[in-house]
DNA sequence: ATGTGAAATAGACAATTATCTATGTGAGGT
DNA sequence: ACCTCACATAGATAATTGTCTATTTCACAT
């Protein structure tokens, strides 16, 4: 079950959102991450978590390391739902 | 210019996300949406207002009406958002 | 066993947000 | 002119959220 407000909503933050982009390219293990932000460790941590909880992200613990990367069954899901916004046009219900 | 993160927050409510639903069918009047919500008329006007800032939403005023409907080249845009998403796998940057 | 480096958790705080009640605005009808 | 209906605005408030510092956990190496 995909729950779509708690993904955007994961999705309604900038930094989030460039997180998403990132990993989009790769997966990417968090301290990657922490690089390219002005933020603090524990705050992108609290971020991979809302991520996670979304389900858009992933992780995959080696040992020391987290690596994140994208869920693209979840991916998926959301083009279907932003392609019915298009389809539904002149539709019931 | 297209502002993601503040599109996919106003996408980030149970409300807001029933709604942009609901007008992915038709255009309607906010007398109409405000029906099926359980919330107040301020509550609704609050929320429409955080849409058509994300410029997801439209309105056309006539007489004492509302009528809001989708924005489709904004959700144009976010099916190319989200198909970048699968399509940057593997690549660079 | 002890140290180090990566990440999570706890707790605090300021900013934002979702909601409400009360009131204002403005178009149409009588 | 007045009333009514549709909607917006103002202001209050409780809940949520983004961020930080400090601390803990856990894996690995020495």
């Amino acid at each position: 079950m995909t729950n779509y407000a708690l993904i955007f909503k994961a999705l309604g933050d900038a930094n989030r959102l460039k997180i998403v982009q990132m990993l989009s390219y790769n997966e990417l293990c968090a301290c990657k991450l922490l690089e390219r932000f002005k933020i603090t460790q524990p705050t992108l941590s609290h971020h991979m978590n809302i991520l996670c909880k979304s389900e858009l992200v992933n992780v995959r613990k080696q040992g020391k390391w987290s690596y994140y990367s994208l869920n693209y069954k979840v991916v998926s899901n959301l083009k279907v739902f932003i392609n019915n916004l298009e389809n539904n046009k002149g539709g019931d219900l």
